[in-house]
DNA sequence: ATGAAAGCGCTAACAA
DNA sequence: TTGTTAGCGCTTTCAT
């Protein structure tokens, strides 16, 4: 076992309360003995026992984040930027993966919630009861979920889409194509805010789906887009989109010369990608803050004003696309 | 605060002990009181208090699992499978994340250390003798650092380059790059096993580097590789090896028509390149089952007969390894 | 300014 | 088979 704060009192000589007051409210101490403490405890190497504390304060200094999927390279810099987040306030942050599986999503959460003073939940597959309960019980901040009355950050693709929009607008694309990946999971399609702005812009869009948010997916859609005659593709995800890209380059379609794409997320996979993929990005950095920030408020009682907080995201144009080809590649194939 | 053991025992009415009883050790207490417990225990939807718990066993049934850079693609499968394989055994897996900054990684230790019974350390930038003196003092597992007498789970390419090499020899290749990334990480240099390869197979084998293992280092090697004229290119990682295709396809030269490439990991980025990447590929089950398994049996006090495991690797052909150019591209370049 | 002691929730002697 | 109780390490009253 560890050094413990009888051992440290002893070596100070002094008594173990005036221990932790040296360590933990040091003006109420007075300076020589507090110098005294304070040194034995380096000596020895003393550090609280955590599992002591919580038990006394009630509180683990810990915080649970929990995310569908760890392998989407969506989540590590969120995670990242969270962690840091996190330690900066004293917090530990615990991450688990629930596989986007209801089942182990409760059974996670039964195992973490008894270990951390809140928990973030990423695009949670329960219902809607499930949630509002489960914040009633302890600190929660939703992200990607509406429950009326729950802490949330939403985040916004509306921004991104629409530049996206215009940046396909402006390259002189008509028809477009979106490959929805959402599947079935609850509050999270994107076909709707993707069909306002492309409207808005005079853009035809055709959409198909939903499926799985898949890199087959994309294969899948490829030529269905060539089909259509569409000169331009938003993919559900990056992910997606490597999949359009993989595959037009079997059909033997360039990008962006004959079909521009989009991706969603700014993955690592998008800067990697050849061509480099034009893609909406969310910024983790503003997600994993304002997450964790509201989160520790909650943790000490602090319930913001709004409970929904809003993250925007922008377009990052790269290399996937361009002017819209004058004859599209379906009809090209025709002459 | 939650539900504690006190009030089941009073809902049961029975006292604490027997209540204690009948949930860690059933056989112990008579098989209607245990289901009255159990019951009581339900309806209350008691959970023990995991802090409670921890101060008095001295066990805190999670692990800490260190790693240099989750927004490396390696590692999420790898702590996927490794947060899988913990929760079988009734652990939480505590990841964090050290940006592969020794001070950092320092901190994070001392943060972390006294919040679970044990660590796996991956790749850890600390100095050997600080990695001995936490062995010391608490169950520890080395994954790709050797340190004797500690415990350590090694990966071993070296499978896998005899494959690669074995590969790109039958495909009549006979000058190949190999660009290290390693930059100046300790006991992880992959240039050893891949010369002894290569000379092994008769293989001419040019090394650049040592860079660091990112995007650009790749982007930076593709004109390398051809003004050596070689036909191959073995890269330190998928990472690498994105950019080496990358720039590959910016100076005209085809991939694997010109130039074959191969990686090393199996991340997703391997499998979403087109042409797709074929690499080297280390089981992350594996690795993280055995890490896994080894720690929990120090936390449990049970020394390996071996302190060394080792796991494998073999080769991923995918699209972009095929036949050797008979001219280089530089020569058919001048023509 | 400092010390003595209670008590957080739990498990495991020890008693009965 | 069950109950009583000590004690894990810590913080915080309450005294002094």
């Amino acid at each position: 076992m560890a050094v413990t704060i009888g051992e440290v009192a002893k070596a100070a000589g002094v008594s173990v309360s005036t221990v932790s007051r040296a360590l933990n409210t040091p003006d109420l101490v007075n300076a020589v003995t507090r110098q005294r403490v304070k040194d034995a405890a380096d000596r020895l190497g003393y550090a609280p026992n955590p599992a002591a504390r919580s038990l006394r304060e009630g509180r683990t200094e810990s915080l649970g984040l929990l995310i569908p999927d760890i392998t989407n390279p969506f989540f590590p810099p969120i995670f990242k930027a969270m962690q840091e987040r996190a330690k900066r306030q004293g917090y530990t942050l615990l991450v688990a993966d629930s596989d986007e599986r209801e089942a182990d999503e409760l059974e996670t959460i039964a195992a973490v919630s008894k270990k951390v003073d809140g928990l973030v939940l990423w695009a949670s597959m329960l219902p809607e009861e499930r949630l509002a309960e489960l914040a009633a019980r302890m600190p929660v901040v939703l992200v990607n979920r509406h429950v009326p009355g729950v802490v949330e950050v939403h985040v916004s693709l509306t921004d991104g889409i629409a530049q996206a929009a215009e940046h396909l607008k402006a390259y002189g694309h008509q028809q477009c194509v979106f490959v929805d990946g959402n599947g079935n999971r609850p509050d999270q399609s994107r076909s709707k805010s993707i069909r306002e702005a492309f409207d808005a812009h005079g853009l035809g869009l055709i959409e198909i789906g939903p499926y799985e948010p898949r890199f087959e997916t994309g294969v899948h859609a490829a030529p269905l887009v060539l089909a259509h005659g569409a000169t331009a593709v938003l993919a559900h995800n990056d992910l997606v989109a490597m999949g359009v890209l993989h595959q037009l380059a079997a059909l033997g379609a360039s990008v962006p010369a004959d079909v521009s794409v989009v991706g969603i997320d700014d993955t690592l996979l998008a800067s990697v990608s050849t061509p480099s993929l034009t893609t909406i990005r969310i910024a983790p950095d503003e997600v994993a803050t304002k997450a964790i920030d509201l989160l520790i408020g909650l943790a000490h009682g602090r319930q913001p004003a709004q409970p929904v907080t809003e993250v925007g995201s922008r377009l990052i144009p790269r290399g996937t696309t361009g002017p819209a080809s004058r004859a599209t590649f379906a009809r090209r194939d025709d002459a």
